[in-house]
DNA sequence: AGGCGATCATCTGTATACACTATAGTCATG
DNA sequence: CATGACTATAGTGTATACAGATGATCGCCT
């Protein structure tokens, strides 16, 4: 098939250029591809991902691929079974609620540690940013999809830049696996009242005011509380999909 | 190079009978190798770990090295670079403090779902055997030696059981990834005075009296209190280590 | 002499061919 | 008709060759 190595070229060609600082190599690329792929729900969960189905349809041999995959797996993002492959790792309920228990723990430690630590005045100044605008988002009067899309965008500013702030690659990675479920993607937040989002943003400010403050316990107290009424969120609404489904 | 060649059929012929039944391919058997290894300190930390030489020591190719390394990585056992290949992760001692904080908080999470889920008949003699056998081994006198490596051994036994009965994949990767690191293996407890053993197997007998009678809130702090002790003797010899080095 | 750039060795990244395993379907047999 | 082994096929596991990147060494120019 001498037509497909020249759309392969072709292919190489057209995407090297611009689109991909990130994607220095191919496994890297594949890697963040199939990442967002996964968690924006485009593989069935518990469904199995053939490797040569993706190699043929992402344009890439196997080799690279393989890697993405495994990484993947690394992350809890899909499960391997020898010589059967990967599957899209389907959590039930459950596991959900302990993924947001165990976050709302990991993010606590990372708030207090960046009490114990302090903020640069970098990450003060980000972290008043994304308070601003939060204040303003919620008072001016939006499309709702508007506000909930700009929202969640500096609650992840916000969240993001505690985590930075208690200087713990560990945590880091701990917090962020238990982000990633297939299922609840940051983009679930869209699903709440605005009641909500009201209270929870009340909750950014204060927790703002004592990790400046350099009030650890109180920090971390304030922001598991947070992550748990989230959880509390996310369950109401997956609980409904389910019961709907 | 035949004799390369032959060399390789003979060892995979004497390897393939009898030595391992968890290694159904070879990059699980490399994967299990390795990791041992990196938790035994076998490598620098910090150092580069190279495919080729990796691949011609062990007698395999390149690509189940690679399999295997990228796995480690997901485990957090080792860093990778793109074109830079896999070093040793080197913990900052933060790190490890960090890690054995997360490691309480998950621990205990896991002790209090273990108490409200219950235990399985199965799940209860192991965790009565593990009991019993800490009162033997701490009540006769042995060889400092052996008996360290008895303990550590049912200390194992003791925690992954309660993990098991806390029925959550989730909770046992995070727990997992907050005991890999290459500096804090399992056997470190080696290094600790008999009075703290004897301590910490006491608490061993009060968590499973709080679990047992379904005792969630209790559990969870025993726990936590349990493996934060654990962290101040580790914290304690490794700062006697770096400070000696 | 010192900085700078080309060249080269080394190692990782990728593609591909082949080997092995698992599974489903088929056929024969009880 | 059910059940068992056999075979075919699809898909993963591994080896290997080659391509691309990185870093160091050596020579050249200023």
């Amino acid at each position: 098939m001498p037509a497909e190595a020249d759309r392969k070229r072709l292919q190489r060609a057209s995407q090297s250029p611009a689109p991909e600082p990130q994607g220095s190599t191919r496994s890297a690329w594949l890697t963040e591809h199939l990442r967002q792929a996964l968690l924006d729900g485009k593989f069935p969960l518990g469904s199995r991902l053939n490797e040569v189905h993706l190699s043929h349809q992402l344009d890439v041999s196997r080799t690279p691929v393989r890697a993405a995959l495994h990484v993947l797996a690394g992350e809890g993002l899909l499960r391997y079974h020898a010589n059967k492959g990967f599957v899209v790792r389907d959590l039930p309920l459950s596991e959900v609620v302990v993924a947001y228990e165990m976050r709302a723990l990991a993010e606590g430690l990372a708030a207090r540690l960046a009490a114990e630590r302090g903020l640069s005045d970098e990450s003060r100044r980000t972290l008043e940013q994304a308070l601003a605008e939060g204040d303003a988002i919620l008072s001016r009067r939006l499309n709702r999809e508007v506000q909930r899309a700009a929202y969640a965008n500096l609650n992840e500013s916000f969240h993001s830049t505690i985590h930075a702030a208690a200087q713990s690659d560990l945590l880091n990675d701990v917090v962020r696996a238990c982000q990633r479920m297939p299922q609840a993607a940051a983009h679930n937040v869209m699903a709440f009242e605005l009641a909500d989002v009201r209270e929870r943003h009340k909750a950014h400010h204060q927790i703002y005011l004592a990790v400046l403050g350099r009030e650890g316990q109180q920090a971390e107290m304030l922001m598991r509380a947070h992550v748990l009424s989230v959880k509390s969120s996310i369950v109401r609404s997956l609980a409904r999909r389910d019961g709907s489904t």
